[in-house]
This record gives structure tokens, C-alpha cells and sequence, in this order.
DNA sequence: AGCGTCATGTATAACGTTGCAAAACTTGAG
DNA sequence: CTCAAGTTTTGCAACGTTATACATGACGCT
């Protein structure tokens, strides 16, 4: 009952018995005898007032519990001090920690997130990146999958607009990404460090946009350069992105008669659905098929077998982008920028160890 | 270049190269010769507008490509279109596969949502129970897990608000939860019935809210039921409720002599982490000592002995709970209810058959 | 003393929308 | 042909804020 919505016909009462009205400028400005125009100076902290002015406008603020209404200071001043997130799958452990991130960074400078998801697909993106989904943000941060480049071009829109994540589009907008060519090579460099000779990869995705390139280019890199062959039989294309595809990408594989003694998986979900598999045919990780996954969820480091992936810096990913969308709404900012977050190879016991098979002879 | 941030001088001129500026009412208006209202009319569907008329004016709403001010909008009506979901842990997948949930049924409704995260503190709780986090918002879901009934009495606000999860607050708003108690005890009784004798739970809350107090009290009632001590110091608190945690419980209950058979976790990244330390010490599960979790989330079906887990319907518990704050804004929606969602128990390899080493003479 | 300069406070006009009530039309009955 | 009773359209005010420009007064410098 306390709570219950309640609104005095005559607003501009002060507050009683918990119950609150709405006050404005106007009832701090009649409390206190002062015009509304100063008090709106107190409020934001306008330099010129004196310290004894400010000091009675502050007791009324205070006294009544003036809280400003944000949708007339952004009808006024276009602002609305919330930026967008939208990204695929909440349910991926690694977008919701990155959300997370994103939600500390940009509480940081006072702004709020609104969270939308896309299922990574490209009709969901769209409408995200037009800003049909959320009219009322001052700045978009997007992690596309299927969107296309053309898509992005015609964007008809003053949102400023910051990219995450692997998709590389040739367009002005400021994108955040950690270098996926190079953080894939060290994953596949370690495999084969290890001794391992055969190494898989799980996760590139059907259909044109090939958004898993970047690192199945880096897979392919390292490979040759060591001098190995970058079988592309052993590449498994899946339709998504979680365990359960993974799973089907390791059964595949291996129905087809291969037999690798190394699976490099586009995220870790899909490293772990693979280690599933790979459990139930009865392969040991590592000895007979070491593991490497991509994105460091917590998850990976619980499992029976604990998982080597590769970690990106999370929350500087989170922090550069709000930083991102902040300067450019504030025309700071100069030319679009491509940013190269952090990353670290986490070796655990997925990947512990020279192979069992190949070194037979050594036992 | 194409999509900096332009705005010409002269607001209402129509939009060309795909640069964007604002069109507003007005705009529409003078483009069709009728008055603002009008133009507002159509837009808002309202009835009486001849079809002529209607067509005339859509088709300049067409051209000029307008799109309403949300600010101005809010500003007049008061409504936001957002909704706030506070959450205390995105990292966790259940309260990731909730959001999920929730933003989906909001846009069903045309509502967007505003994600919060608490850490679940008190302090972050308190913050947003209060509106101080979001100030735009028509309403609120929030999960605590440390907020005291008396942080939420004087919630001086007329934001409705709807709570989620397994705090019980004997207050006047709308709380939409499973049945804890009693799925607590299925999940225990399924231990039982496979001969587990001693059933330890992991994740009992350190400090006095005690938000873990309902499944306690399942666990502690469903082994009273069946004549079986419920040893309280197989009852191992924690400080949070992640992998870690349950790795850390887990250590401590073997640490103290004791040799449970079964364990019962308040959540399922516990539970795992408790199969984690279970695997490093050598007990098997489920022959040594069979786990079950709590919320069902994906990773429980994809380690090495996939996780028996209580199952909230999480689809329905978004739903609900949009659904509720919508009511409850619309003042539809009588006395504040507290509503039951479904759940079911999902049995996996973790509590897979009869004890080894009580059933020993069996084999 | 006179003047410009600067600090401080204020009145007013937007921002774009919708509720209200009145104005301008239609229609049909008498 | 008039008038009442609609139907359709319009004008105006208001939502709460801030930018702009102005008024006031104090101060320092000739």
C-alpha cells in the first residue's frame, strides 16, 4: 500500500509520509525564492553563483527531493545519457561478461545501458543498427555476425555507432577487437608446439559472411607456416555458436573417419561440447586430442578437463568501447579508429602435455 | 563520412543522401497543409480522421521519413517505453538466460529494457530499488539477494516494481518466483530415492539474510520427512555463489572428515564446481557421491557427467514478470501477487543410478 | 566621478509532443 | 432553410528543462 502509485493533483508538494510527488524546478525555485533558472544553475553545477546562493538553493533541493526529469533535460538538450548494447547471445557466458563490462565502464561517466540482443541474425541487427529497436539512445555499441557491410553503409543516422568484436567492415566507424588473425596463430602455435600435427577447427560458420574468417585465417597462417598441411577437411562449419554445435562439429569430424590430435574451436562453448564428444568415444584430453577454445569463459576452468583458451581483455573491451562512444558523441574523437584490445593464451589441461599417440615410442 | 553526425541549421528540411535530420510534427505538417494535431492524429491512429485525409498525411509522414520524438513523447505522457531489469550477476547463465528472457517479452509489449547488474549488494540494491540507477524507466524487475524488507518499506517511488527470485519480502509487491521449498525437496527426494543417505548442501549464504533459506529448508525438510538426519554441518555457507565457491564448499566439507554421498548445490556453477573438486580428489560421480544443481543452465548438459538440476521454466519467468510491471503501470492488476512458476527436475548422468560404496554387497 | 568589465541572477523562449476544448464542417430532421 | 447533433480538424497550453540574452550590481581603472 505504501508504494502504490500515487500523484497529488497539485503537484509541487513536498513529499510526506514516503509517498512521493514529482517536484520540479518551479517548487524548488518557489522554495527557496529564487528564480528557476538559478536553481537549474545550482543543479548543474554553474560556475557563477555564490556560495551563499548556492548553499540556500541546495537546502531546498534537499528538503523537497528534487530529482530532475531526464526526459525534459533530453528533449531539451538531445541527450539522454543512455547508450545501447546489442549483442548476439546473452547466453554465451563471454557476452555477458562483456556486458557486464560495459555496464561498469559506462556507469563510470554516468551513463546507462540498455541491452538488446540480435541472435546474431542479420534481419535483428539491422533493425539494431538503424535504431528501429531503441529509439532513445545517445549511442549504439553493436557486436554484429551476419550483418553485411552494405547494410551498415546506408545506416541513415546521427547515433554514433561502435563495432565489436571479429567482423572487419571497411566503413568509418570506430571498431574494437583484439587482432583474432594473431590470437588465433598463438592458440594453433601452441597446439603444435606440443607436438601435435593435426589440428581441427570447429566453428567456421555457413553461409557467405563467414563471420569465424578472421581466425580460421589465422589457423590456416600458422599451420603453414610451420609447414604442415591446412587440411581443409578438417575445418567443420557449424550453423551456431554454442555446445551443442560444437558437439555436432566433433562428431562430424570424426565420423568422417579423421582421427586430429587437435581441436582449435571458435569460442569456448563449442571447445567444451567438443571435450563432451570427445568423452563419450572414449578420447582422453590431452593425451590423444589436445583442446584450445577462445574467449576464457569461467566455465572453462571447471570442467574435468580444464580448458587452454584464449582470453581477451574483457573489461578493456567494454572500456574502450563506451570510451569510443562517448568521444564521438562529444566530437572528440578524430578519425574512425580500428582498436586492438588485449589477449593472452591461458594454458590448462586441455592442452597439457605432448601428445599420447604420436609419442608413443617415448613410453 | 556518410553517417557523421550532421544536422543542418534548418531543422525540417527532408532527408537526402542518407543523411539524417529530424523531422518533427511541424515538419510533417507544413509538408502537408494540415495542422500539427492533425498530423499527430494520424499518427496515433486516432478514430476520427477521414480516410482521405489519413492517406494525405501518411504520405508526407512517408516522404519526410518522420520518426517520433521519444523525449517529447515521455515528456507529455510520462511513459519511457523502458523497463529496468536489475539482476545481481550477468556472469551467471541463469541470470543471463533470464535476461533474455525478459527482453523478449518486453518487446512483445514494445518495451525496451534497461539492464542493471547489483553484484548483489545491498548497497547496489538499495540503489537501484530507489531509482538512483535509472531514472527513465516506467518500471522495474529486480532480484535482490541482500535487500532487507526494510530497505524496500520505504521505497519512496511510484515506479512499480516486481521482484524476482528466492528473497521473500512480506511486502505489498509482486514477486514472481519458483517454488523453492518444494523444489528443493524433489531434488532431494530424488537423491533419497536412489539410496543417498547423506546429503551434504553447498551454498547456504554467510550473514543474516540468509537468501539460500528456502532451498536449506527443502533440503532440511525433505530429509526429516524421510527419517534421515539433516546434519547441519553438512550444510557448508559461502560467500558467493559461483564455480569458485562451490569448489571452495565442496573442499571444505571433505576437508572436515566428512564423506557425503550425495550433494545438493544452490546452483548449478556450484555444483559444478563441486564435480570439479570431486574429480581432483578422485571420487567418481555419480558412483561416489551424486550432485544436483539449480536453475538448469546450458554448460550442466555438456561436462564430462552432465548435472542433474531443478529446472525454473526461466521463459515463463520473464513473461510473468513483464507482464506484472505492465499490469501493475496500466493499474490493471489487483492486490500485489505473489506468483509460482513452473519447474521441473531434469535427471542426468550426475545422479545416475545406486551408490557404489553403500550398495557395495550388490555387486 | 565616470566608464568599462565582470560576476551574478532572471525572464523568456524554445525542445516536440499530446490533452482539452473550441471551431469548422457534415448530416439529417423538422 | 434552419438548427441540432454529430464528426472532423484545429489552436493552445502544458510537460520540465536549459540556452540565450538581458538586467543588475560590484569592482577596478582612468
Amino acid at each position: 500500500m505504501a508504494a502504490a502509485r500515487v500523484r497529488t493533483g497539485q503537484p509541487g508538494r513536498a513529499a510526506h509520509e514516503g509517498i512521493v510527488v514529482r517536484v520540479s524546478l518551479k517548487d524548488v525555485a518557489a522554495h527557496a525564492g529564487v528564480s528557476i533558472k538559478t536553481v537549474s544553475n545550482v543543479v548543474n553545477n554553474y560556475q557563477h553563483v555564490t556560495p551563499a546562493m548556492r548553499e540556500r538553493v541546495q537546502r531546498s533541493l534537499d528538503t523537497l527531493g528534487y530529482r530532475p526529469n531526464l526526459a525534459a533535460r533530453h528533449l531539451r538538450k538531445g541527450r539522454t545519457g543512455i547508450i545501447a548494447l546489442a549483442l548476439p547471445e546473452l547466453g554465451n557466458p563471454y557476452f555477458a561478461e562483456l556486458a557486464a563490462s560495459v555496464i561498469d565502464a559506462a556507469s563510470e561517466h554516468d551513463y546507462i545501458v540498455l541491452l538488446d540482443h540480435t541472435g546474431g541474425m542479420r534481419e535483428q541487427e539491422l533493425l539494431v543498427s538503424q535504431g528501429f529497436r531503441a529509439r532513445v539512445i545517445d549511442g549504439l555499441i553493436l557486436s554484429p555476425i551476419e550483418l553485411e557491410t552494405e547494410d551498415l553503409r546506408d545506416r541513415a543516422h546521427d547515433v554514433p555507432l561502435v563495432l565489436l568484436g571479429e567482423r572487419d567492415y571497411d566503413l568509418p566507424y570506430d571498431h574494437i577487437a583484439i587482432d583474432n588473425v594473431a590470437a588465433a596463430r598463438a592458440a594453433v602455435r601452441h597446439l603444435i608446439a606440443l607436438g601435435r600435427r593435426e589440428v581441427a577447427f570447429i566453428g567456421a560458420r555457413r553461409g557467405r559472411s563467414e563471420p569465424a574468417q578472421l581466425r580460421v585465417r589465422g589457423w590456416r597462417e600458422e599451420l603453414t607456416a610451420a609447414g604442415l598441411p591446412a587440411d581443409e577437411k578438417l575445418v567443420a562449419a557449424t550453423d551456431g555458436w554454442g555446445h551443442a554445435d560444437g558437439a555436432l562439429a566433433m562428431n562430424h569430424i570424426l565420423d568422417s573417419g579423421r582421427r586430429p590430435d587437435a581441436v582449435f574451436a571458435y569460442n569456448d562453448p563449442m571447445a567444451i561440447g567438443a571435450m563432451r564428444v570427445l568423452h563419450e568415444r572414449g578420447l582422453r584430453v590431452p593425451e590423444d586430442i589436445a583442446v584450445v577454445g577462445f574467449d576464457d569463459v569461467i566455465e572453462g576452468r571447471f570442467g574435468a578437463v580444464t580448458l587452454t583458451s584464449v582470453s581477451p581483455d574483457k573489461a578493456a573491451i567494454g572500456r574502450l568501447a563506451v570510451e569510443s562512444v562517448l568521444a564521438r558523441l562529444d566530437d572528440r574523437a578524430p578519425e574512425p579508429r580500428r582498436i586492438r584490445a588485449d589477449y593472452r593464451l591461458v594454458e590448462r589441461e586441455s592442452t597439457l602435455g605432448r601428445p599420447a599417440a604420436g609419442k608413443a615410442t617415448d613410453v
